[in-house]
RNA sequence: GCCGAUGUGGUGGAACUGGUAUACACGAGAGACUUAAAAUCUCUUGCUCGUAAGGGCUUGUGGGUUCGAGUCCCACCAUCGGCACCA
């Protein structure tokens, strides 16, 4: 009988789906597996040979483990959001809806035809309304624990795509998807705090069973450095006094402590108790303070909070003074808390002559707490543009800089520059510091700085360079000096230079460094070029010189010490947090509501999901507004607090959020009243295999853990670590060694390998390629192999089906150590290497007897690759009901032994010929035995054998 | 530059804790069946000296440890992947 895949692989395939034979049972008594492959994003390419990789591998360790007897969950959805889906809709002039629906449809066809025991009970698809509905919310909760804020910043822009990108989106400078070089852009976007989780997405890898490749890239990228911030303050000769004002209440908290830190460096401070801080008039205060203490140019007055509107009341009034910091400080009047303080709004309302107040003082620093309770950002920026002055936002010790230490307005008195450094005992050796051309003490330092137009020349141009200009390998290192200016060596106490160099980026650290050109190389390249001076403090041997008290201790303790003395510890990531608005249509609306008056407002729970309108034009505008703000009926809502007239949020979801949380759904794909029940998710996680791709380590990966740390925290999951094992597979390449891209036109198709040789050979050439995390280049040569392996294995169960053998010896040896290796090899993902022994075991056993019970057994291990075949096979052999549902045959160990062994003799380590001899024999009689051997006698000759190396069961040698 | 992985026949690759290197497969060569081809089956196939028996060499290169190294150690070379002026 001939072998035929096109005849049974359709009817077995037919045969699973209608029996729903691979349907998962939520709470079995078995033990469960939860098998999981990352899904894909329908293209309209279809399936490739790289996707399938991961697919039959995921597939063959599913029918493993359900034939060990666990309950396995083996499911599949479509990840159909996203750039690439809605790039292939323009193009083919559709809605991104329909050709999705489509693709879909397409790749669930070649799917099913390679016989994948996915559970379809589970499907999933990330563009349905009763999916992404839980996506939204997920992100609501996110909001709600303000891990999703909105803000004003430099973002990764891909021209191409019209979209804003988070920083893993960017390769090498260039878009993930397109290739095409990001720009900057100042946008106003939406992100995720994902730096929040920094450290416990650090801690959470080890626990994992993951390679250890893996765990070292997310190491890598979330880039811990631990180190110590250093302040170094702006010389000032000018400055004399400080004058600090309280706000509403009485007491600002951080005072005594700012008094003492401002004493200790000379000034002289004033703390004067306003008259009547429950209901404070500012107007009187301002007059009171006026009396009372000393206002010059020599002085600096701090405003907390109402204090701050005193502050700026004084200079209305026409005292001049040398700098006004106001923190904290109320604008509109209007609370956070939505706490009643009326008089203070009073004092805010009634305005003030901004231009009488610019006369008398010219220089602001407005410090703002990006997670107070009271006081809103905005009115620091409403404040900022008034004056025009720059706005500092900082996160304060306790919202509101209501802590006993508030670090970051000690900085703004001081007009300090902080640097993060990870080498604090070179402190001594610190000859300049530079900061970022984008820094903001640069502009609030502006009136100090006599080069002020070379300055901003040279900020400008940092400013319009792409990430690849900027950081070029060749590229010299360039700066400018802020002239007149200069800080505090606060070891030293020597007076040292302020330069500006784009070689320092905003975005790490504090965006200021303390160079040190004697201990660290780029600093050493600027500091030749600009000729500035420098100092070596520690010696060969690492230990401390011309480093004062510290002189003479090793490096490691002197970094404790230093850092103890003149600044904090501290620890750094290079992880930033994550650009989460695309401004394209085809994602999931983000459910917030912006009102006048109320300000950012989620959409009620019970309203979502936000669907995506239906639009003609869909295409990115480019302008950095999504498609969705054209559509007017749909932006113009009613705010869901107070009832005026509001907007929608128009930016749409990054692809990657619908995948953060994907592996959830599965375990309860139709729940409508959660994104899934607590019960279900307690059975199934975590994850116990999850294949997937290389590319995804610093994308998905990362993202999902991210979104299952958080929902782990809210109580929603119960598991902080949703991947227990990950298995990567290696990129297939097309046949030219590139990467497989219909452009290059080395796209392989297998629809045409299944149409002439079956899916069964398909699947086994799959395996059969390489090492499954190994990188290969798609070659189908190799794919008749597999095939005439299926053959033989077809007629050596076609031939002996009826016959009534018994197994030869060698036959039972084969079939014990058969199902051994396929066995060790599926669990150690050597998938290769379980097809060679199948190969082997047919080779072995041509010409023997074989019984039907072994056949039966072949079938049965060999289901897992090669399932079609299996099935039929299992027929012919009369075997009772679905091959798929047979348990997986037990070896033996004792059957593997056979009653000789085989001693590999050696002379002097070299191979001179094989002895077989009885089990359990003892040394002297190998010897005796190998000694008979010729070309073992012929080796040795008339040397004397000086010692002899006896391994039992397996080798001897003489050394002569 | 830093981190990681890999390097074995003409090709894809195998080799468990150091113990017969080149399993399995492709390709190639020879033969059988056939009028012929395809398919299938059998044999040969790391390199090299030799008619042969038999010998020598060989896991990127060079050293080392060991009775014995693809496997362990040191140095170097090459390829691939990730990060990259990260202070």
């Amino acid at each position: 009988m001939k072998y035929t895949p096109e005849k049974i692989e359709r009817k077995w395939q037919k045969f699973w789906s209608l029996n729903k034979v691979y349907y998962s049972k939520n709470f079995s008594k078995k033990p469960k597996k939860y098998v999981l492959v990352e899904f894909p994003y329908p293209s309209g390419a279809g399936l490739h040979t790289g996707h399938l990789r991961s697919y039959v591998a995921a597939d063959v360790t599913s029918r493993f483990l359900r034939a060990k007897g666990n309950e396995v969950m083996f499911p599949l959805g479509w990840d159909a959001f996203g750039l690439p889906a809605e790039n292939y809709a323009i193009k083919m002039g559709v809605q991104p809806e329909v050709s999705t629906k489509q693709n879909i449809k397409n790749f669930k066809k070649q799917i099913n035809s390679l016989g994948l025991s996915f559970d379809w009970s589970r499907e999933v698809n990330t563009t349905d309304p009763n999916y992404y509905k839980w996506t939204q919310w997920i992100f609501l909760q996110f909001f709600k624990q303000g891990l999703a804020y909105e803000a004003e910043s430099l973002i990764n822009w891909c021209p191409k795509d019209k979209t804003g990108l988070a920083n893993e989106e960017v390769v090498d400078g260039k878009c993930e998807r397109c290739g095409t070089p990001v720009e900057k852009k100042e946008m106003r976007q939406w992100y995720l705090r994902i730096t929040k989780y920094a450290q416990k997405l650090l801690d959470g890898l080890e626990s994992l069973d993951w390679p250890e490749a893996v765990k070292l890239q997310q190491e890598n990228w979330i880039g811990r450095s631990e180190g110590a911030e250093i302040e170094f303050e702006i010389s000032n000769k000018k400055v004399k006094n400080f004058v600090l004002l309280h706000g509403r209440s009485g007491n600002t908290k951080t005072y005594p402590w700012l008094k003492e830190e401002l004493e200790k460096r000379g000034y002289r401070v004033q703390v004067p108790k306003l008259l009547n801080p429950d209901q404070p008039n500012d107007l009187e205060e301002a007059e009171y303070v006026r009396n009372n203490c000393q206002l010059d140019e020599n002085t600096v007055v701090i405003g907390h909070s109402f204090g701050g509107i005193v502050a700026l009341r004084l200079l209305e009034q026409g005292i001049k003074l040398n700098r006004v910091v106001l923190f904290g400080t109320p604008f509109t009047g209007k609370f956070l808390d939505g706490v009643e303080r009326s008089t203070v709004t009073l004092a805010a309302q009634r305005g003030f002559d901004f231009n009488k107040i610019k006369n008398n003082c010219s220089n602001f620093t407005l410090l703002y707490d990006t997670q107070d309770t009271i006081v809103p950002v905005s009115d620091g920026e409403n404040y900022a543009k008034k004056l025009s002055a720059v706005l500092l936002q900082k996160k304060s010790q306790v919202p509101h800089f209501q802590g006993e230490k508030e670090s970051e307005v000690l900085s703004a008195a001081l007009q300090s520059i902080k640097v993060f450094t990870t080498r604090p005992d070179t402190l001594f050796g610190s000859t300049y510091l530079v900061v970022a051309p984008e820094h903001p003490i640069v502009f609030n330092l502006n009136r100090d700085i006599k080069n002020w137009d070379e300055v901003q020349g040279y900020i400008n141009e940092a400013k319009n360079k792409t990430d690849i200009q900027r950081s070029a390998l060749e590229k010299e290192k360039t700066g400018v000096e802020l002239k007149g200016v200069s800080a505090i060596n606060p070891a030293t106490k020597e007076l040292i230079p302020v330069w500006i160099a784009d070689y320092v980026l905003p975005q790490y650290g504090t965006g200021a460094i303390m160079a040190v050109p004697s201990h660290d190389l780029r600093d050493e390249q600027f500091a030749r070029k600009y000729h500035l001076p420098m100092r070596v403090v520690v010696n060969e041997k690492g230990r401390l010189q011309n480093s004062g008290e510290f002189n003479g201790l090793d490096f490691e303790t002197a970094k404790k010490k230093i850092t103890e003395k003149f600044g904090n510890s501290k620890i750094t990531y290079k992880l930033r947090d994550w650009v989460f608005s695309r401004q394209r249509y085809w994602g999931e609306p983000i459910p917030l509501i912006h009102c006048s008056d109320c300000g950012i407002v989620p959409v009620p729970e019970k309203e979502l999901p936000v669907k995506l309108p239906k639009v003609k034009k869909y295409e990115p505008t480019g302008t950095g507004q999504s498609p969705l703000a054209a559509i007017d009926s749909w932006v113009n809502v009613k705010c869901p607090k107070c009832g005026t007239r509001a907007k929608r949020e128009t930016n749409t979801m990054p692809q990657w959020a619908g995948s953060s949380w994907y592996f959830l759904r599965y375990t309860d794909p139709k729940n409508k009243k959660r994104f899934a029940d607590l019960k279900n998710l307690k059975y199934w996680l975590p994850v116990d295999i999850y294949f997937g791709g290389m590319e995804h380590t610093t994308l998905h990966l990362l993202y999902s853990r991210f979104w299952n740390q958080f929902l782990f925290d809210q109580g929603l999951v119960p598991m902080s670590e949703p991947y227990k094992r990950r298995q990567p597979h290696g990129i297939i390449l097309g046949e030219d060694g590139e990467k497989m891209s219909k452009s290059r036109g080395n796209v392989a198709n297998p629809d045409a390998i299944i149409k002439q040789y079956g899916a069964d050979t398909l699947r086994m050439f799959e395996l059969f390629l390489g090492p499954h995390e190994q990188t290969i280049s798609w070659n189908e040569k190799g794919v008749v192999g597999v095939y005439r392996f299926l053959q033989r294995s077809w007629s050596l169960v076609s031939e002996n089906a009826s016959s009534k053998n018994k197994d030869s010896e060698k036959v039972v040896l084969e079939i014990h150590r058969l199902i051994k290796r396929v066995e060790e090899a599926v669990l150690a993902m050597k998938f290769n290497t379980a097809v060679s022994s199948f190969m082997e075991f047919i080779n072995a056993v041509s010409g023997e007897n074989i019984s039907k019970e072994t056949l039966k057994k072949f079938v049965v291990i060999l289901t897992p690759f090669a399932p079609h075949i299996s099935e039929e096979s299992w027929k012919m052999l009369s075997g009772k009901g679905s091959v798929t549902k047979q348990p997986w045959p037990v070896y033996d160990p004792n059957k593997l032994i056979s009653q000789t062994s085989t001693y590999v003799v050696q002379v002097n380590g070299k191979f001179r010929g094989n002895l077989s001899i009885a089990k359990g024999s003892l040394e002297a009689g190998v010897k005796e035995e190998a000694l008979k051997i010729e070309t073992v006698r012929n080796a040795i000759g008339t040397s004397k054998i000086k010692k002899i190396v006896f391994v039992p069961e397996r080798l001897i040698n003489f050394v002569v």
